[in-house]
RNA sequence: GUGGUCGUAGCUCAGCUGGUAGAGCACCGGGUUGUGGUCCCGGGGGUCGCGGGUUCAAGUCCCGUCGAUCACCCCA
C-alpha cells in the first residue's frame, strides 16, 4: 500500500500539538465555567431544514447518507454535519425548554464541519468553543456587553498575542441605511467589509454600482469608518445627520458594551462600524476578534445577538453568543512556530532499567511515583545510562529515575542528581506536566 | 465551488538549455566496557506527491489528479 496523503481540510495534529491544543481548550473551558456556562454537547448531525433554515446558504453542508442506502429509504436523507453550535443550540433550546432554567448560559467545545474551500487558517473541519445565553421572550442587553469580557478573559489568559475584539451593532447599520433611503442591507454590508481589502475609493465605486446615489455611497463609507476605544463614537455618527430610531437604539446598545468593556477590560475593545459579518441571524450586537500580529487571518472568535434563532409558535428565546475558532487559532500559531510545550509527551520521569532481570525494581519505582500523581514511564530497555537519557531528553522529560539500594533522581536539565525515595519524592509543581508558552 | 502559484531525504534546500539523484541539519552506530547534550569517524534513508503522455532518455517538457498556499466566495 502506498503512503497515504493528508484530506485537504482536515488537519491532524502531531502529539506535541495536540498537547498544546488539549491544555488550550482546558483553560478555555475553565474560564467558561469560571463565569458560570454550563456544559452542554450536542449530536453531529441536525436535520437538513434545521441547517439551512437559517443562515447558512447551502452548499457548506456536508449531507449525512449511508453507502447502502435504498433509494427509498430517506430515514437518513435529511441529515447534514453542524456548521457551528449555534443553530444545534437553538434547536436544543426549543427542545428541552421545559427542563431549562432561564436565562440559560452554556458553553460547548465541539468540532463543526464547512465544506469550503481549505486554506491556512480555514478547515473542513475544526473545533469552535461557544458560549451563549439565552432568555425567555425577552434577553436583557447588558448580556451583550458581557460576552466580549468572557472572550478577553480566556484569550488573554493563553500564550498568545494580545487580541481585539470588533464590535458594532446591527441596527446601527440598519437603521443609518434606512434614515439614508437605502433598503438592500445585505448588499450594502457585503461591500462595506471589503473596506479593508480594496480601499474606500472602490468601495464607493460598488456601492454606487449597486444603484446607491453619490451622497448615499459617501455616507456609507463614513459611517464604515467610524472607529474608537470608547463611546466617543456615538457623537461622531450623529455629526454625520442621519436620524433613525432604529438607529438610536443600536447606539446606545453600542455605548453600553463599550462602556463595560473600557470599565472592566480597557484596551480589550474597540467600537468599528465596519464590521458587519457573522451569519445572517444576527440582529444586534456582533463581535470580530483579530490577534495582533496575525490581522490579515480574521477572526478567531466571532459572534453576535441573535433574537429570532429559537422561536417555535409564541415561544421566542432570544441570545447572544460568541465562538473562538480554536483550530484557527492554534493553525496560525503552530504555522509560525508562536506556541512550544515544553516536551512532546506528559512524561515527567524517566525510570532507568539496570538490566532487563532487575526491570521489576523499575517498575516498582514507577508505580510509586504514579501514585503520587507523577506522570511516568519506564525505560524501553535496559541500554547504557547514556542512552536512556538521551531517550528522556529527545522528548523534553525532564527527569531520569535511577533504581538502586537507594535510588536517585536526576534533573537532565541542569545535570543535576540527587539521592530520593520513590515514595515520598515530588518534582517542583511547574515540572509536572508540560508547560505550553508562547514564541512570539 | 472558480482561478493563480508551488510540491526533490524527517527539516531547509541544490540539481544549468531533458542524459539514469546531492548538501547541511536531524536520525542510527562506533570512539566512550553502562549517566546524555561537545568533538571525531562511519552508516541508513528518496518509485524526485501520485498517474498518464512526449522522447533513445524526464526530477527537468505536456495533461490529469492529490496536497499546500493565495485570491474570489464565504467565514472560526
Amino acid at each position: 500500500m502506498s503512503k497515504p496523503t493528508p484530506l485537504s481540510g482536515f488537519p491532524e495534529w502531531l502529539p506535541q500539538q495536540r498537547l498544546i491544543e488539549q491544555e488550550i481548550l482546558g483553560r478555555v473551558r475553565r474560564t467558561f465555567e469560571l463565569y458560570g456556562f454550563a456544559p452542554l454537547e450536542t449530536r453531529a448531525v441536525e436535520p437538513l431544514d434545521q441547517l439551512l433554515r437559517k443562515g447558512e446558504t447551502s452548499k457548506e453542508v456536508y449531507v449525512l447518507r449511508r453507502l447502502q442506502a435504498d433509494e427509498n429509504d430517506t430515514s437518513d436523507a435529511a441529515l447534514g454535519l453542524h456548521f457551528d453550535l449555534t443553530v444545534p443550540f437553538a434547536r436544543f433550546v426549543l427542545e428541552n425548554a421545559g427542563k431549562l432554567q432561564f436565562p440559560f448560559r452554556r458553553y460547548q467545545i465541539q468540532k463543526v464541519w464547512r465544506g469550503e474551500r481549505p486554506q491556512e487558517g480555514r478547515y473542513r473541519e475544526f473545533y469552535q468553543a461557544d458560549i451563549d445565553i439565552v432568555d425567555r421572550d425577552t434577553l436583557p442587553a447588558h448580556y451583550e456587553a458581557e460576552i466580549p469580557l468572557v472572550i478577553g478573559d480566556a484569550l488573554s489568559g493563553l500564550p498568545i498575542p494580545r487580541v481585539t475584539v470588533q464590535v458594532n451593532n446591527r441596527k446601527v447599520l440598519e437603521g443609518f441605511y434606512r434614515g439614508l433611503g437605502i433598503d438592500s442591507t445585505e448588499d450594502v454590508l457585503r461591500q462595506v467589509d471589503k473596506l479593508d481589502k480594496i480601499g474606500p475609493a472602490k468601495v464607493v465605486e460598488l456601492l454606487k454600482n449597486q444603484g446607491l446615489s453619490e451622497a448615499q455611497a459617501t455616507q456609507v463609507l463614513k459611517l464604515a469608518e467610524i472607529k474608537a476605544a470608547d463611546s466617543s463614537f456615538a457623537d461622531q455618527v450623529k455629526q454625520l445627520g442621519v436620524s433613525d430610531p432604529l438607529l438610536d437604539e443600536g447606539l446606545e446598545e453600542l455605548v453600553r458594551v463599550v462602556d463595560t468593556a473600557v470599565a472592566e477590560k480597557p484596551g480589550l475593545i474597540v467600537a468599528d462600524l465596519r464590521i458587519a459579518r457573522g451569519l445572517d441571524y444576527y440582529t444586534g450586537t456582533v463581535y470580530e476578534t483579530l490577534l495582533e500580529g496575525y490581522e490579515r487571518f480574521g477572526s478567531i472568535s466571532s459572534g453576535g445577538r441573535y433574537d429570532n434563532l429559537a422561536t417555535a409558535g409564541k415561544d421566542v428565546f432570544p441570545g447572544v453568543g460568541i465562538s473562538i475558532g480554536v483550530t484557527r487559532l492554534l493553525a496560525i500559531l503552530f504555522g509560525r512556530d508562536a506556541l512550544t510545550a515544553s516536551r512532546s509527551v506528559p512524561t515527567c520521569v524517566l525510570v532507568a532499567v539496570n538490566s532487563e532481570e532487575e526491570r521489576p525494581r523499575s517498575v516498582a519505582a514507577a508505580a510509586a511515583l504514579r501514585r503520587n500523581g507523577i506522570p511516568t514511564e519506564v525505560a524501553p530497555s535496559a541500554a547504557k545510562f547514556g542512552k536512556q537519557i538521551r531517550y528522556a531528553e529527545r522528548r523534553g522529560i525532564p527527569y531520569v529515575w535511577f533504581p538502586g539500594e537507594s535510588g536517585s533522581v536526576k534533573d537532565i536539565r541542569s545535570g543535576e542528581q540527587v539521592d530520593a525515595d520513590a515514595a515520598t519524592w515530588a518534582p517542583p509543581q511547574e515540572d509536572l506536566r508540560p508547560i505550553v508558552s508562547g514564541t512570539a
